[in-house]
Formats: C-alpha cells, sequence, structure tokens
DNA sequence: ACTCTATACTTACTTTTAGTAAGTACGCAC
DNA sequence: GTGCGTACTTACTAAAAGTAAGTATAGAGT
C-alpha cells in the first residue's frame, strides 16, 4: 500500500540539471526564453514575421487584438533574444521594420508546427471537452 | 513618401478568417486551446508527462517552481481540452493519476521540439542578448 | 492657418491573472 | 494524539496584462 511511493525518483544535483539546461529546474535561464516564445503574444508575433518584413503597426493590425503596449513589449523580448531583428529610420512619422533573423526562423518553425497543428486538430479538441462535459 | 503604406493588405473576411481557424483573428477559440499548451506550466506539464503516469505531487516536485494551484488550474485545463486524462482512486490518502492521451502525446511532441530547440541554442540566445546590449 | 491623421512608442491607471499561504478530510505511523 | 502525506480549494497579495491617453512631427484636406 504505497509504502514507497516514487516521490524518490533519482534527482540529479541542481548544477548538473542547469548546466544542461534542465527546462524542470526552477532557475534555469531558458525558461525565460521559453516564455517569451511561447507568450501569448510571442507566438503569433514568430508567425506573424514569417511571410516577411513587417512595420509595427501593420504587426498589430494582423495579429487582431494585440494592444501596442505588449506588441511593443513583446517585440523587444525577441529582438533581445535575438529572434527578431529591428530597423529603424530615423524618418518622421516613424519608420520601423521588424523581421525574423535566422535563429528566428528556426524558433518560428517549431512554433509554427505546434500552432498548425493546434488549428488543425481543434475539432477533436472539441470533441474531448464536450464528452468530458458529459461525463460530468 | 510612402504614400501607399500596406495597411491594405487583403483582408479575407473574420468569418471566413474563423472557418479555418485563424490564430491572427481575435475571437479564434483555437487561440484559448494554444494558450493552454503553451502556457508557462502547460508546457513543463506536457513534457514532464512523457516519462508516463504521475501523481499530481509526484509533478509537482518534478517541475520545480510550479505553485499547487497552479498546476491544479493547468491539469483541469488540459484534462478539459483532452490532453491529459485524469484516473482517480478513491482511496485515502488521494490518490490521482494523471497522463498524456493519445492526443496530449501528439501535442507534446511538437511542444517538446520546442523546448529542445531552446535548450539546444540557449547559448546562441545569450551571444544574442549581448551583443544587443553592447550596441546599446 | 488649422484641424485631422498616421507612425512608433511610452506612461499612468485599471483589471485580470499568477503566486503564497493556509485550510480540509482522512488514514497511518509513532 | 501529534504529526505526516495526499489532492485539492480558498482567501489574500503581488505581478502581469489590458486600456486609454500622451508625444513629436509631417503631410493631407478644408
Amino acid at each position: 500500500m504505497m509504502s514507497g511511493p516514487s516521490k524518490t525518483e533519482k534527482s540529479p544535483k541542481l548544477s548538473e540539471r542547469l548546466e544542461r539546461g534542465d527546462l524542470f529546474a526552477a532557475p534555469c535561464p531558458s525558461r525565460d526564453v521559453l516564455n517569451h516564445v511561447s507568450s501569448r503574444w510571442g507566438v503569433l508575433v514568430l508567425i506573424g514575421l514569417r511571410t516577411g518584413t513587417h512595420r509595427f503597426s501593420e504587426l498589430r493590425r494582423k495579429i487582431d487584438g494585440v494592444s501596442e503596449k505588449m506588441l511593443a513589449q513583446t517585440l523587444q523580448a525577441l529582438v533581445k533574444d535575438g529572434f527578431v531583428s529591428r530597423v529603424s529610420h530615423p524618418v518622421v512619422p516613424p519608420f520601423v521594420e521588424y523581421s525574423l533573423t535566422p535563429m528566428g526562423e528556426e524558433v518560428s518553425e517549431k512554433v509554427m508546427a505546434l500552432a498548425d497543428w493546434i488549428e488543425e486538430n481543434f475539432a477533436r479538441v472539441l470533441e474531448a471537452r464536450d464528452s468530458i462535459d458529459s461525463v460530468n
């Protein structure tokens, strides 16, 4: 009767986990990167830029529902992480171009694969929700 | 003079975009699914369950930093969407088992691919951050 | 001349969400 | 009978996201 629960999974030391970049370790810095990429708007920006360079307001119109504040914030994080490049032309009115870096295109592919899967299998999710509701 | 900014990208009607499940459309319901899956803890739960069935507190210990509240909330969303199955044994103390459904294994693969990419390329992100800092 | 629009942001403020800590029911070991 | 462990839920607090307005400047329209 569950005398030895598997709570005693062999636990590699924290330092070891961090060296390899273990996402399960709380202080793992790659968690931040993952969060930027998989954040609500991060995902959509990475996918939105796949068709090429966009300026700020163009992206804002494309990604329905994003606020200027959040778009700016999201872009800043992605630029800092090296996924997006920002080219600002010092004219008036402002003209700034955003595009994917080579690295950005790589993550974008992964993110896109995930998003595509969800769009394609959305009907199955709806079915699952229905049958679970009927169980309760 | 940028007289004709490309703000006039041909915009398919909202109804059309929703029919195809267009993530760029704000009211698209698959955005919710994507958010559950790509949420901070959703990602880690989906990856954590890949090695097999876990009970609640086992997962909590595995995913360092998650609170009981958030783990419960995350699991509930994933169960409702049909990615995770929950089997409760009516004993005391409580014994509940969580595991990936076939559908859950499919998304988990995509999520895992993304997470793996980030862990493998984390060094490149750090380099990017450094060089950007030096530009400013 | 003067208002209006557009750009790419930032800033103050409000609302929503996440995180923290404690509580719960029950059995078992000590 | 005191404390531990399970799988949660519930208040409360902190952090994040969302909203609205402000900013500088040029060109279009009236």
